[in-house]
DNA sequence: GCAAAAGCAAGAGCACTGCTCTCGTTGTGG
DNA sequence: CCACAACGAGAGCAGTGCTCTTGCTTTTGC
């Protein structure tokens, strides 16, 4: 720590402090976020802030790993906050949507269309899977309690491509059941960029709170979950 | 006609060609498509594109219809060409897929986040209701022939706000085939989306198109179609 | 303790963008 | 035939991401 620790911290707090103000900046103007106006904002020039993240994309990488991460916080939270099988799948997915109505910009970031010659980092994928691995656990587990209703099992490549990831993250869980939960947490995906991008315009206005929820529900029930 | 006319078709010629050469540019560029480069590929200068498009942004307007467009006509066509209901809503939801693998980067301007400080203009909400006006439709035309299951009609807001819609568009629809409709509409462009812009890497890789299928069986399932 | 090294901020500059304005040219309708 | 509208080109403005150089400060190695 000492006089070097000084600085470490200082850097990290710079880091932060231009993250947070990259994210307001996302706000007003969305992905096309400018650095030198968030260096503007700052203070500083807008070479200096290259000290900090050695491209645009970079810091939007940084933005989009803290994204990932507060839908997973939201998520997760609300999963914990709750008791029964569906109820925790409902708390889930409504918080998903809660989090993205609140932060829209920012779930254009991480759901939305990938910014152009943008190939995701390494260190994105960790976080980017929170959400669906958190669904998968919660049908896993009601499955483990025998509390799943019965289907047929599917077949398929991709029944066995879904098997062996599930071997490695939700070991236990069938592949019909992954099969479910992923294809929830698509439509999930789905359901919110919707409602968000404006494709419910003029169809449901009032109640889409209402829509999602009965989407949701349906999902619940292809799972079998109760 | 006579002289005019020539100059209205070169113009007509000219507003295709620079179409032509931007959604050409859209396929390596992405969204940032830049008016500059597509003037320096018609060896015209950026002026004079702007004899024939009033801005970047209106430019991108005509390639959105031409997309909708497109799309609509393919799921159109993939529909016409079956017989039973089932292979209707799954032809048509195939050809929605097919040609969003064909074109990626257009499928991401229609159905991905929408460009910052773009609002989608008038003419674009025609175009843009083609696709889920058709499920409607195959799902309204099997239900008055008597061929769609059984199931319990749904209750809310939402429910009443979609009845709505659907006296205007597919009379005859009860408000709970009319939200399955909308709802298998949001899954297939969410499992669109999430296998475009990568979500499904490293889980479904291989077969991807049968994973898709699955998906779409589940919502016509959903909806009772046979 | 002090010099060398590394970290940092600022400014100038490059190549690019969308867009506007002006200026000749060229085709068109009366 | 001629006034007028459409057109293409060029210059220019304000903005962008990013690099390089120049000083200054802090940390580190001896």
């Amino acid at each position: 720590m000492s006089a070097s620790g000084v600085r470490a911290r200082v850097r990290a707090e710079m880091t932060e402090e231009i993250k947070a103000v990259a994210k307001r900046h996302l706000v007003t103007d969305g992905a096309n976020l400018s650095l030198r106006a968030v260096a503007r904002d700052m203070g500083m020039a807008s070479s200096a802030v290259y000290r900090y993240f050695a491209s645009r994309d970079e810091l939007l990488t940084a933005l989009i790993i803290d994204a990932y991460n507060a839908v997973g916080d939201a998520a997760e939270r609300a999963a914990a906050a709750e008791k029964g099988d569906l109820d925790r799948f409902l708390g889930a997915t409504h918080a998903v949507r809660d989090w993205a109505l609140a932060n829209p910009h920012e779930w254009a970031l991480i759901y939305g269309s990938p910014v152009p010659g943008y190939e995701a980092p390494q260190d994105t994928i960790g976080p980017a899977t929170r959400v669906i691995l958190l669904i998968a656990a919660i049908v896993r587990d009601a499955y483990l309690a025998g509390r799943v209703a019965e289907r047929e099992p599917i077949t398929g490549g991709f029944a066995e491509e879904l098997g062996r990831v599930a071997e490695q993250y939700t070991p236990g869980a069938p592949p019909r059941l992954v099969a479910a939960a992923m294809s929830s947490f698509l439509h999930l995906g789905g359901a919110i960029s919707a409602e968000l991008f404006g494709q419910l315009k003029n169809s449901v206005d009032e109640d889409r709170r209402g829509f999602f929820d009965y989407q949701m529900r349906g999902e619940a029930d292809r799972i079998g979950l109760t």
